[in-house]
DNA sequence: TAACATAATCGGAAATACTAATTGAACAAA
DNA sequence: TTTGTTCAATTAGTATTTCCGATTATGTTA
C-alpha cells in the first residue's frame, strides 16, 4: 500500500483551494511560498495525479482537485472533531459550537436556547450565525459551522437531520379585518393581492404557500418583505393579511399591535424545524442533547 | 489552534489496539518498538489526554482511548479512500471493492453479479467475503469490508443502505403433500411440527417467520438446519415444508427435486435486499453503481 | 523597458522520525 | 533466591523530512 497523503499536506491543498493564490495560501497556513508550493507538488505525486493545471503565472484546479478538496475538507474536519472531543476531555457539552440559522427561526428561538444552554451546559461556547439557507448548507459543508436549524423540507444534499418539531402559520391580519371571517379561513374570502409575503429567499414563502395550498393564488400581493417584523408592520397598517409562524407569536411579535392571529385553511398549515449535520461528523452525541434542548423550545415538539 | 495529530501516529493506535502489544503492532507497522511507543506517547501529548492506562508490564485502553480509536478509524479509512480514489484517476468502476454477503444470498447472487460486473466493468476487482449479519457488520465498521449486501429489516447501526429489491418466500413441500392444499397456503392446513426452518443465527429464519405472521406457530419444527441446501434435502425426503427464498429458486436450487413451492399466507411474504455501507464514505457514486447492478438481477427490483 | 507579481527551484538549516541498544519492572521457572 | 524471559519505556545517535530564504523563470503592468 502506498504512503497516505500527509493532514498537512492536505490542509494546504485546502487553503490554496480557499484562497485561489499561493502566497496567500502560504501566508494563511504560516508556512513559506516554496513550502506550500513543494507540498502541493508532493501531494500530487503522492496521490498520482494532477489535482491543479500550471497556466504559467496563474493556475487552476483539475476535476480531480476539487474532487480531492472536497474529501480533504471531510478528512481534516474528522481530525480537527477528533482532536477537539480529545482535548476536552469527552464533555459532549462544552467548548465551541458553531451554529447556523435561518432569519425566520433564530429570532424566536435562539434568545431562549441560549438562555437555556448557559443555565444547562454553561460550559458550552454557542457561536451563531443567521443567514440563508442555502447560505448556512455551504457553510456547514465548508466546515465553518457545525450544526444549522432550518426549516424543512430542504434538499438536504446529503446531510443528516433530527426533526425537532412543528411550528404552525397563523394567518396575521388587523382586528377590523378579521371580525367578518370564519375560521378557519378560507382565502376567497379574502380580496385580491391582500397577502403579504417575505421575499423568495426565504423558505418561509414557499413553506407557507405549498402548505397553506396557496400557489399561483391572485390573493398574493407582488410585493414582498425583508422580514417577519416588516410584514407585522404592514398587517397592522391595515395593508392586508399575511402568515406568520406560531413561534414568532409566542415571542411576542404581535404585541402592541391591533393584529389577530387566525387559523389559515390547508390540511397540515405548518412547518417543521429540522437540526442539520453533517453526515461525516462524528459529534452526533452532541447534536442529539443539543436537537432536544431546542425542540423543547418549539411550539409541537415531536423529536423521536 | 493546536496541531492535529499525525495520521501515522493514529495508525500506530490502530494498530496497538488491534494487536494490544507494542512489538506486534510495531511489526504490523514496519516500524520499530521504541517508534511506535514513542508515538503513541507523542499522540497522547498532543490530545492532551490518556488513551492507555500503563498497568507496568501490561496496559489498557482507556474509555476516551477507545473512542479514539473508534474516530481514527473512521479518519483513516477516509484517508485511504481517497488514496485510492485519486490513484485510481477517479474510474469509480475499476480496482479493489470489498463486499460481504450472507449466507441466504450469496450462491443465487453472487454468481450473475461476478459475471455481469466482470463484463460491464472488467476493471473492478471484487473480493467477497460470507458471514453472518453481525459479523459483515462488524467487518464493515472495522473497514475491512467496503459493502453489504443483506436482508432487511436490519439494525443498520448508523451504516446508510439502498434498498435493491423484494424477494418473496415460497412455501417448498414435496409434491405429494402439496396436492391436497390450496393457495395461498393457510398454516393450519399444515400438520404441527412440519415447518423447518434455518438455524436463528440466519437472520431468514426472523424474517420469514414475522412475514409470514408465524411467530410461536407449533407448525414449527425445533429442529433447525444450516444451510438453504439442507432445507431443501429435507423437504425433498418429505419430513416437511420450509420456506425458500425466489431468488435460490430461480437459481434452480429445486431442480431435481420432487419439491414444489407454494404462495404461502401472509400480507408481504418477502425480505428486502439492501445494500448497506459505512455514513462516512466517499465511494458512494461506485456503490449506488454496484447497487443498480444487483438490482437488476433480483426477483422484484424497487431501487429508487 | 523597467518594475512588479507569481510560482517553481535550490541549498542549507532546523525539526522530526527512526533505530538499536539499554533499562527497569513484572513474572515464571529453576 | 536466582536466573531468564517478556514487555514497554528510555536514551543517544542517525537518517529523513520539512521548512525557509534566496534565486530563477515567466508573465503582466506601467
Amino acid at each position: 500500500m502506498s504512503k497516505l497523503p500527509s493532514l498537512k499536506n492536505l490542509s494546504y491543498l485546502l487553503a490554496l483551494h480557499q484562497h485561489q493564490n499561493f502566497n496567500r495560501a502560504a501566508q494563511a497556513c504560516n508556512v513559506s511560498q516554496s513550502t506550500l508550493s513543494s507540498g502541493i507538488q508532493n501531494l500530487e505525486e503522492q496521490l498520482g495525479c494532477q489535482l491543479i493545471e500550471r497556466d504559467h503565472k496563474s493556475f487552476l484546479f483539475t476535476g480531480m482537485g476539487e474532487e480531492v478538496v472536497e474529501q480533504a475538507r471531510q478528512i481534516l474536519t474528522s481530525t480537527e472533531e477528533l482532536l477537539y472531543f480529545a482535548q476536552s476531555q469527552g464533555k459532549i457539552m462544552e467548548g465551541p459550537l458553531r451554529l447556523g440559522c435561518i432569519p425566520t427561526i433564530a429570532p424566536f428561538l435562539l434568545g431562549d436556547l441560549t438562555k437555556k444552554l448557559k443555565a444547562e451546559h454553561p460550559k458550552l461556547q454557542l457561536s451563531i450565525r443567521e443567514d440563508t439557507t442555502v447560505n448556512l448548507l455551504h457553510l456547514l459543508r465548508n466546515g465553518e459551522l457545525d450544526v444549522l436549524v432550518l426549516a424543512l423540507p430542504v434538499d438536504l444534499q446529503g446531510n443528516q437531520s433530527y426533526v425537532l418539531g412543528r411550528d404552525p402559520f397563523k394567518l396575521v391580519m388587523h382586528s377590523s379585518l378579521a371580525e367578518k371571517l370564519a375560521e378557519p379561513v378560507q382565502y376567497n374570502q379574502l380580496p385580491d393581492n391582500s397577502i403579504f409575503l417575505l421575499e423568495k429567499e426565504h423558505c418561509l414563502t414557499g413553506h407557507a404557500v405549498s402548505a397553506c395550498e396557496l400557489a399561483d393564488s391572485s390573493k398574493i400581493n407582488p410585493f414582498t418583505a425583508t422580514s417577519l417584523h416588516s410584514l407585522v408592520q404592514m398587517a397592522d397598517a391595515g395593508l392586508g393579511a399575511t402568515f406568520i409562524p406560531q413561534m414568532a407569536i409566542d415571542r411576542g411579535i404581535l404585541s402592541g399591535t391591533d393584529l389577530v392571529a387566525l387559523q389559515p385553511s390547508g390540511q397540515q398549515a405548518s412547518r417543521e424545524i429540522g437540526l442539520i449535520y453533517r453526515p461525516t461528523t462524528n459529534r452526533r452525541t452532541t447534536f442529539r442533547k443539543l436537537a432536544e434542548c431546542i425542540a423543547q423550545l418549539l411550539p409541537e415538539p415531536l423529536l423521536k
